[in-house]
DNA sequence: TCACCTTATGTTACCGATAACGCAAATTCT
DNA sequence: AGAATTTGCGTTATCGGTAACATAAGGTGA
């Protein structure tokens, strides 16, 4: 219990109770036989010594470990807070703990920390999107461990993926608004580095542009839209362009955002102005008007995740690409 | 490069550019004179072997670890994402990794990730708030590291404390609202495991009291109050009590909430009711009544935090006690 | 009673890196 | 030119655990 000196190691646990490291080890895991009497005398000195195994000494024996990496893009968006509480209630039931890395969207960077988590040999890894460096794909097709790219599916990833299909939801909503009869259409988002948002985009203007309409998407932000953003990207947007009937925002909050620039002007929402978000976040379901959005399973996208990954270390094969369902909610914003 | 066999070490990179092991681990660390001959010839070995260092033998040999542990109560609150970008940034400048565990309110839960991640001998350990198990009390001050308690500040933390005065926050935004002669207060917040906004609602509870007034503070939720918590809960508050006529909310996401219920309602502000939250969040400000708030420096928190613990692991002492300022942001909601 | 199986523990050899020390060749100094 | 450094690299021991094997004592069945 003292403060100074140096850390315990089972060696000194093992002299007090007066047993060898390998007894102390085995009470410690739980394995193989041993007498209550010496169970107990081993966990008494482990407490009153103030002993904390070391698990670096221990993986590296064993090679395992009880860490899984996760690499989110960002912290700011309830997406990803979402997704990580998937994750981690999934991984806490089997006793394995997420060590978290933000990539702040850049693909440098998550390059990065994917060598700088890989080196920690965790058990798994996850990550966000499809799109990475040459280098990262490299590492991660060599890691040897499970690799789950999440958020998006891909006929080809890696190793396992785990999202949604981005177009599909892109598609669904810009064929929502076309059918409640808008005509010209607005964008507010941010494409430039996610490319889950872009893909959603492109989607979303196909479908517009095989109607012959067009929509209007000026490249408003240099980072994610956030709910300032979103208030402040419908104006400058409705400066811009003053006749477009329908917006379309890359996320709920955003979209939240927008509203509460209508609510303040006037504009009175659907008949002057409909709005589109994505994600299908709580908040814009209690705004005074439900958000017209598309409805994503963020909690079970990082909770299957995590499952995936766990299931496979426990033997377990598993498809390579797990679609996860989405679903318009209709809203009174269009 | 291949996917089978087993993980590449130094002594496959050693081998196959002619040199000793120590000679690649010096290269790859950048200590000691080498040839650029060989410089060249084992960084691209391990370029083509796809060498990945394993930090658990690097860091057991070292005992040295460029993790830093941080433990938070939960992802869900803003505050505590903007905590976390604030450490993660500080740290990413000395490559230093913030390994992240989510307590969910719960102290057990928290001695748990305290054990399990010093287990793992990171470099320091940033928790959240001044309340433990005595275990965790234990276990923290016999550490041998850096320990910041964030959020939070008392006389006598365990070693360092980086935060705001919870019950002068508390103070100031009564003595404010009172001034603004408001007299029948409701409450609507969650004070059961949240030890901070317990504070603070102590002591506006006791502002309020000690000028003969009281405050109405039902125990609404069984979890921390989001944004449809804190419109929800203004609701039931004012069944509970229609005439009160200024609210307390424990943070600007439920106070937000809850001014979108006034919105809905078409109870106007303030003159009906005024509303009162605490953090500052953007937000609260962009919403069509700016919130009275009290702002607090929560990317700081997480900065200094971080800062802190690597400033004494260069050496640097450092005050036991850093307290923040707050700031009371007056808003058009009283 | 003896071979055989449990049960409870100890011994030895590693896991994959780095610290500390050693030493030859090349360089600089006097 | 010979001594003193410096440069460039190798050897050995060690970090703190665990797998695998060994071993001693006690119980069991024929």
């Amino acid at each position: 219990m003292s403060r100074k000196g140096r850390r315990r190691t089972m060696k000194d646990v093992a002299i007090a109770a007066n047993v060898s490291e390998m007894t102390v080890s085995r009470v410690l895991r739980d394995k193989g036989p041993i007498s209550d009497d010496t169970r107990k005398r081993v966990l008494g000195m482990v407490d009153t010594l103030g002993y904390v195994q070391n698990r670096l000494a221990g993986s590296l024996a064993t090679s395992r470990s009880n860490q899984v990496a996760v690499i989110i893009p960002s912290l700011v968006s309830n997406i990803f807070t979402e997704v990580m509480s998937g994750i981690t209630v999934a991984l806490e039931k089997a006793s394995y703990n997420a060590v978290v890395g933000i990539s702040d969207y850049s693909l440098e960077k998550e390059e990065a920390l994917v060598s700088s988590m890989l080196s920690w040999r965790p058990a798994g890894i996850i990550v966000s999107n499809l799109r990475h460096t040459q280098k990262t794909n490299n590492i991660l097709a060599n890691a040897d461990i499970p690799v789950i790219e999440m958020m998006n599916v891909t006929p080809d990833p890696i190793d396992v993926c785990v999202g949604l299909d981005q177009s599909r939801a892109g598609r669904t909503i810009a064929n929502h608004m076309l059918s409640r009869g808008y005509r010209r259409f607005g964008y507010v988002g941010w494409n430039v580095w996610d490319h889950a948002a872009a893909q959603r985009f492109d989607a979303i203007k196909q479908r517009i542009e095989s109607r012959n309409l067009s929509i209007v998407a000026p490249d408003l932000f240099d980072s994610p839209p956030d709910f300032a953003a979103g208030k402040n990207g419908l104006k400058k947007l409705l400066e811009m362009a003053p006749d477009v009937d329908a917006v379309f925002f890359s996320n709920d909050t955003a979209a939240t955002g927008g509203m509460i620039h209508c609510i303040e002007n006037g504009i009175s929402i659907p008949d002057q102005l409909a709005l589109a978000g994505f994600s299908g976040l709580e908040t814009g379901q209690n705004m005074p008007l439900k958000l017209t959005t598309i409805k994503t399973q963020r909690y079970d996208i990082g909770r299957v995740s995590a499952r995936n990954i766990l299931n496979r270390l426990a033997g377990q094969t598993s498809q390579k690409v797990v679609e996860l369902e989405t679903e318009l909610i209709k809203g009174e914003t269009s």
